[in-house]
DNA sequence: AAGTGGATCAACCGCTCTAGT
DNA sequence: AACTAGAGCGGTTGATCCACT
């Protein structure tokens, strides 16, 4: 026996959205808010499951999305977001306002996968390719490189990363139940100052405090702002979040 | 101009997790 | 404690675009 299905498939639209759909969509959400997505196409009018509604407001709809291309700076961060957290889309596109999980991992698997291994650099370990060059590299390493280099690739799952459960990022399952949208789901509480300078320190390997990693838990990242100092870059190439109607 | 293969990205699928009962 | 419904996430697929021959 299998799961039953999400939604009611025999009466919905699947593959591309069109424009009506679209504009149906932000007319409802625009109305009514985000939430209850299970409920929402029949509300708006949409052949659509909700998952896909979801997925399409998410992803494309939006009126925070920043598209177009990604910018060198945005590349480094994630980068480094991903040496430290794995494939944690999501958590990296909390990170990045205006960049929705799936955009991110697109983008991590056609350009920055390459970019990575051009540089000699395994793009899911983050380890060099070539044992020389790592063992030349390690001498210097900076300290956001250190402890997933020691280990097997590293899902954040499994590495009892340090993990601040009152300190939510993107974990819309909390906030989105049924109610109103927020705009604050990319922009995590800013962290303390010693939070953020401990980012790479505290990535330890342990007994985590928590029994599992959870979608409630967030890392002891800085914010978006705070990224740009933390990792090093100037204001500019920043579009802030715009808030939902 | 037509054909082909690789690159890109929107969308779907299946699973996990959480909250509610 | 067990079960269920709903939301969210990550992996994968497929359609389209684009450069090259």
């Amino acid at each position: 026996m299998g799961r039953s299905p999400c939604c009611e498939k025999a009466h919905t639209n699947k593959g591309a959205w069109t424009k009506e759909e679209d504009q149906r969509l932000i007319n409802y959400i625009r109305a009514h808010g985000e939430g209850c997505w299970r409920s929402l196409p029949k509300a708006a009018g949409l052949l659509r499951c909700g998952k896909s509604c979801r997925l399409r407001w998410i992803n494309y709809l939006r009126p925070d999305l920043k598209r177009g291309n990604f910018t060198e700076e945005e590349d480094e961060i994630i980068i480094k977001l991903h040496s430290l957290l794995g494939n944690k889309w999501s958590l990296i596109a909390g990170r990045l306002p205006g960049r929705t999980d799936n955009e991110i991992k697109n983008y991590w698997n056609t350009h920055i996968k390459r970019k990575l291994i051009s540089r000699g650099i395994d793009p899911q370990n983050h380890r060099h390719l070539n044992p020389a060059a790592a063992a030349a590299a390690a001498a210097t390493v900076p300290a956001a490189n250190i402890d997933f280099k020691n280990s097997t690739p590293p899902p954040a799952k499994e590495n009892n990363i340090s993990i601040n459960p009152t300190t939510d990022n993107s974990s819309s399952a909390d906030n989105t139940k049924c109610s109103s949208t927020t705009t604050e789901e990319s922009q995590p509480p800013p962290p303390k100052e010693e939070e953020a300078a401990a980012l790479d320190l505290d990535l330890s390997i342990g007994i985590p405090s928590q029994p599992k990693y959870t979608k409630s838990a967030s890392f002891n990242l800085p914010s978006w702002g705070e990224s740009k100092s933390f990792f090093g870059f100037s204001e500019g190439a920043v579009v802030h979040q715009l808030p939902i109607v």
